[in-house]
This record gives C-alpha cells, structure tokens and sequence, in this order.
RNA sequence: GCGGGCGUGGUGGAACGGUAGACACAAGCGACUUAAAAUCGCUAGGGCAUCGCCCGUGCGGGUUCGAGUCCCGCCGCCCGCACCA
C-alpha cells in the first residue's frame, strides 16, 4: 500500500494542472463567468502564513466555481511600490527595483509550492512601467475631466534629514531616523476630487448586499454626511478682513450654551496673530509639532490659547465670548473653527474646565430623574443620542420636549428666518491627497513650464520611467536631484521645463489593478470587452484594515475610470461580494533578561513539558503568551516555506481552514499541523483500503445517506464561507467511513466523493485519491457532485422536550406527525406527568420538527 | 480620543431566538507491541453526588414560553483614523 508522501505528490499534480492548462482563464461566452481576486501582496520578499490563509480560500472559491461550470478568474500580482523599497536601498545600498524584483522571483517561488489555481499569465507588478505607464495616460485622462487639482496640504516634515515622513515614520512627534522633532510643512500637492463624490459612494453603499455590514458601516462614518448650520461670529475689534469667523456646527440647538470659539492653529486668524504676538507663535509652533494624524492630534491633551479676542453671540449681541486656538482643531474640516458648548460635548468640557470657563446646559433629560447631574453642577457632558426626546431648558426653537434631531431642524429653521446663517449638508470625506515626495512610486506625468504652466507629458510619450540611476546616500528625493531626469522641454511650448518629481500614493496602484487584470497585456488601461465579460469581480478576499482607505479609494477610481471611458457603467462598484479574513496568530515564548525587559523565543527554541513551557538549551521556564499577531520582533513566526517543506501545501492548507471562522484569527500551533498531517493520512490510507472492502457489506444506505448530507453541508459551508464547518463535516464523514461495514462500491463512491469535496482544500491529495481509485481526468475539472434531496429526509426526528425553559426530556416521533399528536405523545412522557403532578399545562408550544416547551 | 468589531470547556471552535460545547487539539485510561512510534477504542464544562438535580457562553440588568444569539450599561482585546501596505 503507497504511503501518503506530500513531497512526492505535490510537485506531481502540479504539473499535472500546468500541463492540461487547468487554470487558466479563458473568456467564454457560453459559460457564466467567475472573478474571485485576493487583495494582491506587497512583495516583501517571504510568503507569511497570513498569506497562505488569504490565498487558500480565495482557492477554494476558485477551484469550487471552477468545479460547478464556471469560466473562472483568478488572478495573482504584486502591490510593488512603497516605502520598504527605498528604505532597503537605504540599509544595503541595493536599487529599489533590484530589490523589489529579486522578492518578487522569491515569492513566487514559494507561491508555487502552495498549489493554488492561479492563472499566472495575467501576472504583473505595479512598478512594470508597462502598468504604471496606462495609470499615467488615466491620470491624464483625470485630469482632463478635472477629477483631480493641486492645493497646498501640511505634511510631516523632517528638518535632519531634509524628507517628508510618513506618519508611520514618525515615533513621538520625532522622525524615525534622525530623532529630530517633526514639523507640518505645507506644501503643493495633487488631490483627487473623490469629494465631488461623497453623496454617490455613500448611497450606493446600500446596494452592495454582499459587503459586511461593519465595513459599509465604517465606510458611512468615514464619509460623514452631517446636516448642520453655518454662520459666523463678529469679533469685536478684530483684525481687519479678519472680524468674522465662520462656523459649522451639527447642534446648532446648542447654541444657547456657547461658552468659548476655538480656532485651528492652521486658521487664517490664527496665523495673522502670530505675526503679532510672540507668545501665540510660540503656541501654534507647539502645535505644529504634533504629527499630522488626526489620532496623534486627538489623543494629544487638549490645550488653547485665549488670544484676547471676543466675538458677539448671533443671538445677543451684549454677550460676549473668547476665542481660544485650539491644538484639537483641524483645519481640513468645517471652516478649521467651532463653538464650544461644554454641557453636551466632553471634549468642549474638560476644555471649559482647564480654563474656567461656562457651563451652561440647553437640554436636560426629559424627567431629569434623580442620579443626573448637570455638567454645570459637575456631571459629566449630557450626550443623548439625537433620537432621545429631552427637555429644552436654554432652547430657542421649536418645542419644549422635542428629540435633538427635531431641536437641530428647528434651530436651522428659525437661524434661515432671522438671517443669522443657514443650513448646510458637509461630508467629513476629503479630497484624496496623492501627491509623495519619494522615488519609488509612480511618476505624475506633468510637466512645470514657466509659460504654461502645468502641463500634461503626453499620451505618446508615456510611460514616463523612473531613472534607474539614482542613489539614496543623501536625504530626500532622487529625482529631486537627478538633471537629466528632471530638465524637459515642455511638452507644449518646447521651452526648458522641469517634470513634476512628486510620485503617485500606492494607493493609486491598488485601486484599478483588478480591472487590469481582466486585459493585463493591453496597450490601453482597459480593453472593453475583456472588462465588459470578466467585471465585476464576483468574490474580494482581503483584510479588515483595508475596509476605509483602499476600498473606497478603489470604489471612486472605478467611477473615475467610468468617466473617463476605460469601464462599464455597471462596473462602477466593483467589487460585487466582500469577505474580510482574519490573521493567523501564534503564541509568543518570552523570558526576561536581568533588567526585567522582555526577551523573545522562536518557536524551535522552547519546548512543553510537564512543568510547563521552557527553552530547550537551558530548561530556563518560558512565559506563554497566546493569541498574538505575528511579528518578527516578538519572535512568534511561522515559515510557510518550512511548513510545506515538513508536511506539504495540503496540510499547510487543511490547517489554516479549519477550526477557527475565516472572518475570525487562527492561531496556528505545532500540535494542530501536526495533527493535521496525521488526518490527511489517514484519509489517503482509509482510500487505499476502500479495494480491500468486501463485495457486499452492510450499511451501503447509511453511508450514502451520510455521504449526500456531507455533500449538501460542505457545498453550503463553501458558499457562505464557513469554510471551518466544511471542515468538521469532512472530519465527521471521514470518521464514518472509517467504522462502516459497507460493501466496495458504496465505500468507493464514498472515498471519490470525499476526495471530491475536499479538493478545493487539499487538491493534490484529492487528485491523488481520485486516480486512485479510477475517477476519471483530473478532480479539479470534475463536476461537482450533487447531493440527492432524497437522502437527505430523514423519517424520524427527536424533539427534545423542555419544562419551562430546561430541557428534562425527548421523544422520537415521525418527522410530519400532526401538531396535536405531538402534544398528546408529550403529555404523556413521565417527566411532564411528574412535572404537573396532575394538573394542566398553562402552555404548550411545540416548534415542528426542533422543540417543545412545557410551562407549568 | 473617535469610528467599527470580537469575547463560549485546558485550547481552537459548533449552535435558522429552540437539546450549549458538534468537529478537532491537548490530556487521561485501555488495546496492539519485547518496547517505542504509528494505529484503534474509551473518558472528559464545573458542582452536588450518581442514572437525578443545581450552576454555567467576559460582567451587571432587561425582553421572551425559551437568550451564546435580541436590547441597555460596563470590562477586556483587536482593526482603522486619511503619507505603512
């Protein structure tokens, strides 16, 4: 009997796959299409076991629909542009496209070991000129539909190192690298106008039935649409063009407890100030040093400024009130100032506290039960949700006991009636800044020509390369400094001219490259009707963290796109289902060196013993952390490539499907592999055995019958991601065929079939099985079977029967007995006679075929 | 800080509002073996103390005939916060 070796089979069906051209995606019209994308890897040179997650069960999405008739799409590249390229450059002096490259051989390397039913001839890496060059003839093409613009914005400003830093690369207000305090330095730079589209890509949101609720709910409260009023303070005595500030606020019902204005460090006023007053320089510079990150500027302690500048309440025009600056208020949203109503906002009141300045409440709850205390009389900020009725004690418009929501419209309507402002929809969403100051990405194709300005590089000239010859020994951007690259002609008026040195955020890359995909070869972006068969892709598979940023991004660069001519109108959403997957996690092994700071283990360092944990050299003992994301730092890493050298894809691959739900982490653990390995084994030798059965045996039905229910469980888990219950069905249907008598055939029907079902999991055991036990062609081209509704009724169900509430006994019945016939078999039961000791059930409900509850 | 999510045995988890703990890991006991490995079988939430009952799904309340599941309030952890990808 052969003995089930990964490493031989492995390689074998691989091939087997290539050679018959298995996986790759043909456009058929007769065939309903399938598009099933997993958001594509950084190349960072070794595969994670996080990747073997993500990119198993897109596979087994993949190799599913391929199995049920489909024409399927499933594609593989690589997100190639970004900071750990250049920083690479900077520690080993090697090119950052030598680098990138050279990973990107490595990964895919390693890729292949894993089996998956990619089509590898659609493969490409954002940095292949080839792709960045159509991103530029669209950015063009952007720029022509006046999608996109250039405004000053702040960015983090190293001033050792002379560069712009990610907020990543800043580590408590101090660059990464030089240590040097960070400061905002605005600068010009490019914006897409995905503002223009805030009120389309939040309506549309409704639409995307298959996204998860919490990512379209994120994305709705990223996009912020709010209702407020907008008006303006008049200061008194205020610098001139400068005596008005503008507002927006949401609770405009609140305007009766106004205490104090603030102003962003970053506003007009602010920065007039300064120029006056050494004192408010020296405070806007503190602000300044904060990052740019709206968490940094949040968590911050809140501090402000009293300028000694009074405006005049809208309603009253002897009441006066301060204006402070305030380092929590941000520029880029409102008008960069805001009242403070210290009674109904904790922010406004821990601010109003710190400078003893008024509470004042303008709602109370509706009874104002005893247990509430009133913010001015040291209760926390009355924050009801805008649904709750409460009670207007400082309001000026509408009812006395009205919702806060009622109380808003009423405050805007009466605010229109009397001229103090008006009513206005704003969208926390702004404009996406693309705009980097590094070498790595992709080139804005636009020329700076003195005469005329900014001036697209044209179509035929494109793609403008990046300079292979570039060095980072000295801060800042290369292509800030390399002449040749730099000093153009204009493309327009011939003059000398300098090309734009500012590169594309990656996000640019990530937001179209499934519509690449559909046409990777293309001489245009996108060819119509390679996206017209392939769009929308059908199945997403990505992480959490991208569930703002990279999909909305993507959702308006497909509406962009649309306009611009280089996708259907019906691909504007394009992503039609969504499924966000979790980490893979693995405990950390830490123990303490003598000054009491962590020290970190690799799992081959520590063994388990009785007595617990301890490392391997010194028997010292091993304090277990569990459940932790995995990090380099902290040591707790698995190398897929020594997993699939040990056990092989299929284990690797069985193991990260099973037990935990894929929207959920999976902590990864020796024992578990190990046992996994095991399993697949015995799968392959309970197979084996199948020819040794007896002609005729016993139970051939109930085998069947398990094997249809098995067929009908595993197929439902597939299409709703439960790809873990598919797998504890397997297991369970494994373990039936292990104690059943039945006859050869029926066993061998059972075998092939179990290979079948758990082939988009572990393909190349299952090619394996199936060969052997004569199945015809390749298993992954075989259709998939189908489970026979008839086996899968069963005659006679057991009802468990409760007494109010607990479960105390059952009964077995047959499956469409007569409501009243159950009632009557369950009042019978010992344990209901016992419980009503004579007398009548004060209620009986019987729930067909799941319960009865008895109340006595 | 703000927004979103998650929390069930020693462990990972299962469970259309309907028998909580399926399926697996680890553990213990047994069979086979000279022995080990491999394999196979059995046990297993806690407690009272056995054939019955009580308590149990992070904590505290609530809705319901019935709550892990729905609602309210806490606690803990995870993700995002616009220049990490």
């Amino acid at each position: 009997m052969a003995r089930y070796s990964a490493s031989e089979i492995e390689p074998k069906w691989q091939r087997a796959w290539d050679e018959a051209g298995t996986f790759k995606a043909v456009h058929d019209p007769s065939k309903p299409k399938y598009y099933v994308l997993e958001m594509f890897p950084y190349p960072s040179g070794n595969l994670h076991i996080g990747h073997v997650r993500n990119y198993t069960m897109g596979d087994v999405v993949a190799r599913y629909k391929l199995a049920t008739g489909h024409a399927v799409l499933h594609p593989m590249g690589w997100d190639a542009f970004g900071l750990p390229a250049e920083n690479a450059s900077m520690e080993r002096g090697i090119h950052p496209g030598d680098w990138t490259y050279s990973n990107i051989e490595n990964m895919k390397k390693q890729f292949s070991t894993l089996g998956l039913s990619l089509d590898w001839s659609r493969e490409f890496a954002t940095c292949d000129p080839e792709y960045y060059g159509q991103q530029q003839a669209m950015f063009i093409d952007f720029m022509e539909k006046g999608l996109v613009y250039r405004k000053n914005a702040v960015v983090n400003w190293d001033p050792v190192d002379m560069t712009v830093l990610a907020n990543e690369q800043v580590e408590d207000g101090k660059g990464w690298r030089s240590g040097a305090p960070v400061e905002r330095r605005e600068l010009t730079q490019w914006f897409f106008r995905i503002s223009d589209y805030s009120e389309e890509l939040l309506e549309a949101l409704d639409r995307l039935d298959n996204w998860p609720e919490k990512v379209k709910t994120m994305q709705r409260n990223w996009i912020g649409k709010s209702r407020g009023l907008q008006f303006a303070f008049s200061m008194i005595d205020g610098p001139e063009g400068l005596d008005r500030i503008e507002v927006y606020t949401t609770r405009p019902d609140t305007l009766m407890g106004a205490s104090f204005v603030g102003i962003s460090p970053d506003h007009p006023l602010a920065k007039e100030l300064e120029a006056g007053n050494p004192d408010i320089a020296a405070f806007n510079a503190e602000c300044r040093r904060m990052g740019t990150s709206e968490e940094e500027l949040e968590k911050a302690e809140k501090k402000g400024f009293d300028t000694g500048l009074k405006v005049r309440h809208p309603f009253d025009t002897a009441w006066e009130l301060p204006v402070y600056i305030a380092n929590f208020i941000l520029m880029d949203y409102g008008t960069g100032a805001i009242f403070g109503c210290p009674a109904h906002d904790q922010r406004d009141l821990e601010f109003a506290r710190k400078y003893d300045l008024p509470v004042t409440s303008t709602y109370v709850p509706e009874g104002e039960e005893e247990g509430f205390t009133r913010p001015e009389d040291g209760g926390d900020a009355y924050v009801p949700p805008k649904s709750e009725t409460v009670r207007y004690v400082k309001g000026f418009a509408g009812d006395e006991l009205q919702t806060g929501e009622e109380g808003v419209n009423a405050a805007i309507a009466f605010c229109e009636k009397t001229g103090v402002g008006h009513g206005v929809t704003k969208f926390r969403l702004r404009d996406w800044g693309l705009s980097r100051q590094r070498y790595w990405g992709c080139p804005i194709p636009v020329v700076h020509c003195e005469s005329c300005g900014v001036v697209p590089e044209k179509k035929e000239n494109l793609p403008v390369e990046l300079p292979k010859d570039v060095t980072f020994d000295k801060p800042g951007n290369p292509l800030d400094r390399h002449p040749t690259w730099r000093d153009v002609l204009c493309p327009k008026c011939g003059q000398p001219a300098k090309r734009e040195t500012d590169t594309m955020d990656t996000f640019v890359d990530s937001s179209w490259y499934y519509a690449r995909f559909t046409a990777p070869r293309a001489e245009t972006p996108t060819v119509a009707e390679e996206a017209e068969y392939w769009m929308n892709v059908d199945q997403y598979i990505g992480g959490i963290e991208h569930a703002i940023l990279h999909l909305l991004y993507s959702r308006f660069f497909a509406r962009a796109m649309h306009e611009c001519g280089h996708l259907p109108a019906s691909a504007v959403e394009p992503f039609d289902a969504l499924f966000t997957q979790g980490m893979v996690t693995h405990e950390i092994y830490q123990t303490r060196d003598d000054k009491g700071r962590p020290v970190y283990h690799f799992p081959n360092e520590v063994e388990k013993t009785d007595s617990g944990v301890v490392l391997t050299a010194t028997g010292e003992p091993v304090e277990v952390i569990p459940s932790a994301k995995m990090s380099k730092s902290k040591r707790n890493v698995v190398d897929p490539v020594a997993i699939v050298e040990q056990y092989g894809a299929d284990t690797a691959r069985w193991f990260v499907l099973s037990d935990s739900p894929p929207e959920r982490d999976v902590e990864w653990t020796a024992s578990g592999a190990e046992a996994t390995a095991k399993h697949l084994a015995r799968v392959h030798r309970l197979a084996s055995e199948v020819a040794d059965a007896p002609e005729k045996g016993e139970g051939d039905e109930a085998l069947l019958r398990e094997m249809h229910k098995t067929i009908h469980d595993v197929t439902m888990g597939i299409e709703s991601f439960g790809f873990n219950t598919s797998v504890a069905r397997l297991y369970a249907f494994t373990n039936a065929l292990a104690k059943s008598k039945a006859g050869r055939a029926a066993k061998t029907e059972a075998a092939k079939t179990l290979a079948q079902l758990m082939s988009p999991m572990t393909p190349h055991l299952s090619e394996e099985i199936w060969h052997m036990l004569g199945g015809e062609g390749l298993v992954a081209e075989a259709a998939w079977p189908k489970a026979d509704p008839a086996m899968l009724v069963e005659d006679e169900v057991t009802l468990p029967i409760q007494i109010n509430g607990k479960r105390r006994d059952e009964i077995t019945v047959p499956k469409d007995l007569d409501k009243a016939e159950v009632e009557k078999l369950v009042l019978a039961t010992d344990a209901v006679q016992k419980a009503l000791a004579g007398g009548q059930p004060k209620k009986l409900i019987v729930v067909p075929g799941r319960i009865v509850n008895v109340v006595v």
